[in-house]
DNA sequence: AGCACGCCGACT
DNA sequence: GTCGGCGTGCTC
């Protein structure tokens, strides 16, 4: 028998493709190391830290020049086999190296070799003898103390630092005190969310919800994917709290991903109405400590309910027994760079490996989820109705052909405005394009201000009184001349939301506005006190972007003006129509309520276009249907599947020379059932002052385009002008721009 | 990606 | 004479 010993396979951070052997650490007995623990290991001229993927034996002869690990840094696995198997497989089905894609995965801190240890808090709770304790002898000397006593009677969980905000900065040594007297104890507990006392009672559930909830419910412990299709205040959300309950109940956890904005934390506050449970909540405004810590209590089982955006899919659980996406066709759950996953198709491959339901609830589904009902692989769940007695808004098509325009309003809109202002109601416009105006223009000559590292011109935000480019975000103050012939006629050409507002304020005066835009809302606390505006009548109309679409309900709103309606019609990417037909489904559910039907008016210079007529008078699915014959016919998604190859550089010659190599080389491989289309230039082929192209291919099944991007990828880093540009694959793609 | 090695231009 | 430009190659 040759003598045999530990080679331990790691995933490193790094663009390569392969993991890497090394040798357990001096004084570490291979019986210890399990898949999923971090080692800090010499790698090159410096020092790095890898996971373990697995430890293999091999003959001592084979083990070469291995080196050795220098220090384990986990005492048990970081990351349970159920994620540890996620991740080879994204790392697989994204063609994404190994040690990436682990590091896309967890937490910096973790990454930088920062201890798995969760930090706590402080907890305060009344004592025996606290609870018998005579305040009146104490209430002369000791006020704040009694203050305290008191509040920690009153409360059944107990205290800690945040409930006690309000108070001045000394009560810590009055507790202290408190505690030494014996009559409040101290404890130490996770530093989380903590839900209500007294969790409020859900409301009666009609018919179908109850359908719904039992359907779910028939499903626990097993892979159950649910698309929960409920219009607009339907009561989805409710469907989710009832089906976390009964997750809950079955001592198991609840993940929950949202999609990438500002409303979580009013989702955060249902749930803690809702649920007495502890709760972490991850999104982008944590630190790294703070989502350290929140993944730490989750993977110990500490937080029973998840809520986070994208990156949440990822979150170790102890005991996982539901996935819920809200807005399942929202664009965000895609990343879009790096290792460019879908949350929303990760959920559902997590569990089916989980063997738990998922639920994926939209007013507005993708054509995706509603082909994979239609082919018996998702339950249907529908919710026709609004809750109460709501009725659905009314939608028209308002002509705007060879009207007169001021500012984007034709006149007719502006009448209807007028209408619903005097019957002292809101008025909600919509326009994707925020600014005063998409740019400047000289009237001499034609000149326009153009960003220098785009192919874009720059928009104008008077304001700011600055030129601003919205894919770079570079800057420059508004120039008084025209540069090319000096003329001082420089106009603003068309408009953004800021330029709206600007003439709103004119058209209407008197009548108080709000803007809704990533402008309005940059500052802490900004959207707060827009919406405590809105809803206490002081803005009566409100214009706004994308922004508007998502969660926020605006109940004496009747009039919805949707002031570009063509935009999703010429779009350059095949699902600009689907985009804009969620859009104006999710803008329409912001109005109107049980005695005040909403109206949303569309301004198009195509009325006839069949498909937004479809849209308007039979509803989304309609439109829905429509659309998905369309895909069908032209092979698009999801009756074809499609990875996208992408390069850039400084230079426009590489990107286009690499994707040429890279095409001939797919043809070399044998694109059995792959078609490959380009290298074309991308949409703006000139970005932050870089050059993009990119090559798409396209397959009627996801086998045959995987077949392909295997070999392929582990080439294309061989090829003569690789190293001249930075190259991504992006399998899946939802913009092809 | 980092990081180092290596071979050619403008500077204290 | 050197400082530093980024091409090329490597990482168990």
């Amino acid at each position: 028998m040759p003598k045999s010993d530990a080679v331990l396979r790691i995933a490193i951070p790094s663009p390569l493709y392969s993991s890497f052997d090394y040798l357990p650490p001096a004084g570490v007995s291979p019986n210890t190391l399990q898949p999923g623990m971090r080692l800090r290991l010499p790698f090159g001229r410096s020092q790095t830290v890898g996971i373990l993927l697995e430890t293999s034996f091999t003959p001592q002869i084979e083990r070469g020049k291995l080196k050795p690990a220098l220090e384990l840094l986990d005492n048990e696995a970081l990351l349970p086999a159920e994620l540890m198997a996620l991740l080879r497989w994204v790392s697989d089905y994204y063609h994404h190296p190994i040690g990436e894609t682990f590091s896309t995965a967890l937490p910096s801190a973790l990454r930088q070799g920062e201890a798995a240890l969760a930090k706590h808090r402080s907890l305060w709770r009344i004592t025996n003898a606290g609870q018998e304790a005579d305040t009146e002898a104490l209430a002369r000397r000791a006020k704040r103390q009694v203050d305290l006593l008191l509040r920690l009677r009153a409360s059944h969980n107990g205290l800690t630092a945040e409930h006690l905000t309000e108070l001045p900065r000394n009560w810590v040594d009055a507790m202290a005190a408190l505690v030494k007297k014996g009559w409040a104890e101290l404890e130490q507990i996770p530093a989380l969310e903590y839900g209500n006392e007294q969790p409020e009672q859900g409301p009666e559930l009609n018919a179908e919800q109850k359908q719904a909830v039992e359907r779910i419910q028939q499903g626990l412990g097993m892979f159950s994917p649910f698309l929960l299709d409920g219009v607009t205040g339907s009561g989805k959300t409710e469907i989710y709290l009832r089906s976390i309950a009964t997750t809950l109940d079955a001592g198991q956890q609840a993940l929950v991903l949202v999609p990438e904005i500002t409303l979580t934390p009013q989702l955060v506050e249902r749930f803690k109405r809702r649920f007495n449970v502890p709760m972490a909540v991850l999104h982008s405004g944590l630190n790294d400590r703070e989502r350290l810590n929140a993944w730490l209590l989750a993977r110990s089982g500490d937080a029973k309910i998840i809520i986070g955006t994208r990156s949440a899919v990822f979150t170790p659980m102890l005991k996982p027994g539901m996935i819920i996406i809200d807005e399942e066709h929202d664009a965000s759950f895609k990343q879009q760079s790096g290792l460019r996953y879908s949350a929303r198709d990760l959920a559902i491959v997590r569990a089916s490996k989980l063997d738990i339901p998922v639920i994926l609830g939209s007013a507005t589904p993708s054509l995706e989820s509603l082909l994979n009902v239609e082919q018996g692989r998702y339950q249907h769940l529908s919710l026709p109705q609004r809750a109460g007695s709501a009725k659905p808004p009314r939608i028209d098509l308002m002509d705007v052909r060879h009207q007169q325009m001021e500012d984007q309003l034709s006149q007719p809109l502006q009448q209807l405005m007028q209408r619903h202002l005097d019957n002292g109601n809101q008025v909600l416009l919509f326009l994707n394009r925020r600014g005063f105006s998409p740019t400047l223009i000289c009237h001499e000559c034609g000149w326009v201000a153009h960003c220098r590292r785009c192919d874009t011109h720059m928009t104008l935000h008077l304001k700011k009184r600055h030129l601003r480019c919205h894919h770079c975000s570079s800057q420059r103050p508004v120039v008084q001349q025209c540069p090319d012939c000096g003329s001082p006629d420089l106009r603003p050409l068309g408009s953004g939301t800021e330029r709206i507002e600007t003439a709103l304020s004119q058209h209407f005066p008197g009548v108080g506005l709000s803007r809704i835009d990533r402008d309005s809302t940059r500052n802490k606390g900004s959207l707060e006190s827009i919406l405590a505006d809105i809803n206490s009548g002081a803005s009566r109309i409100l214009i706004g972007t994308q922004m508007l679409a998502k969660g926020h309900h605006f109940p004496n709103v009747t009039l919805v003006g949707i002031l570009d309606g063509d935009q999703g019609l010429f779009g350059v990417d095949f699902r600009a129509g689907e985009r804009m037909a969620q859009l104006i489904i999710q803008v329409a559910g912001r109005a109107g309520r049980a005695d005040k039907p909403g109206h949303v008016v569309i301004q198009t210079h195509h009325p006839d276009n069949p498909m937004l007529q479809l849209l308007c008078q039979q509803g989304y699915h309609a439109y829905a249907k429509a659309a998905q014959s369309e895909r069908q016919l032209t092979a698009l998604p999801p009756y074809s599947h499609m990875a996208l190859l992408r390069a850039e550089a400084s230079h426009s010659l590489p990107p286009e020379n690499f994707l040429e190599q890279a095409s001939q080389l797919a043809q070399q491989l044998g694109t059995n059932g792959v078609e490959l289309y380009g290298p074309m230039p991308a949409v703006m082929e000139k970005r932050a002052g870089k050059y993009r192209y990119q090559l798409l291919l396209q397959a009627q099944t996801r086998a045959e385009l995987h077949r392909l991007l295997g070999p392929w990828t582990s080439q294309l880093n061989k090829l003569p002008e690789a190293r001249k540009v930075r190259w991504s694959l992006d399998v899946d793609p939802v913009d092809l721009i």
